[in-house]
DNA sequence: CTAGACCTTGACGCCGACGTCAACGCCAGC
DNA sequence: GCTGGCGTTGACGTCGGCGTCAAGGTCTAG
């Protein structure tokens, strides 16, 4: 298939496709017309840099993800490589969430501290 | 007070003051040889912005406290723009706190599976 | 008088993940 | 043969929040 019908089927441009290429997440085979040229492989491939890319995984830190599935692994997220970003995604997402649930906190204490002031404000200039 | 003694004291560079003056949120008072002028005001301002973007806020979303201090009041937070910032601000963060937690299991699902499957392998290829 | 420590404006660089445009090649159907 | 719809490369634009020069002006201490 070439890069329109990729694109189509995954739902992304053909731009992106392009880009992914350029960083070496998908290979480069060309056609005799010099067209790109792609599989089910790849399909693959890109259906899984969206899903993580979705889940908050920059391009870089899918490589290790394609790689495992271009090395013919059933689960792209069986190999080491793989497994230690994964884990290291985890440890970033629970830091984000606990910074987040601070962040809230103080959040809504700034709302009732200033939500206090206004009303102050409103009993003494009425 | 002049450019570097109100980086110093809030401890920013004068860049990202002068950046600040560049969006509206820093007065360009001047001096009689070009130099910006600054005032105490104009620290708890910057404070205030630190504090914000500390939080998360964009430097835009900061621009209705820093006005409302500007327009004299002792809280940033009080006026009827911050407050709707401030609670627009909770309800995204809110919604960032669930998506992560989406994201967290997600992950949680993904690295049991991938360990599974390398449990199965090492079985089945030792 | 001069060094050097401050200040000024202007402009380009960076990061990430592409969007968008230009200018061209290839191929099918009419 | 010509139009239209695919494809190609190259390169610049976007967004935010500044960093980092460069080329100068200003002021103060020695």
């Amino acid at each position: 298939m070439r890069i329109g019908e990729l694109a189509d089927r995954v739902g992304v441009s053909t731009r992106t496709l392009r880009h992914y290429e350029s960083l070496g997440l998908l290979p480069g085979r060309r056609g005799s017309n010099g067209y790109r040229v792609y599989d089910d492989a790849d399909v693959r491939a890109v259906r899984e840099i969206r899903m993580l890319v979705g889940l908050g995984f920059a391009l870089e830190e899918t490589r290790p993800f394609v790689d495992c599935l271009r090395a013919g692994h059933e689960r792209a997220g069986s190999c080491p490589d793989s497994l230690a970003v994964l884990r290291r995604k985890i440890a970033e997402v629970d830091e984000s969430v606990d910074r987040l649930r601070r962040v809230r906190a103080e959040l809504g204490d700034q709302l009732v501290e200033a939500t206090h002031a206004r009303c102050e404000f409103s009993l003494f200039s009425p």
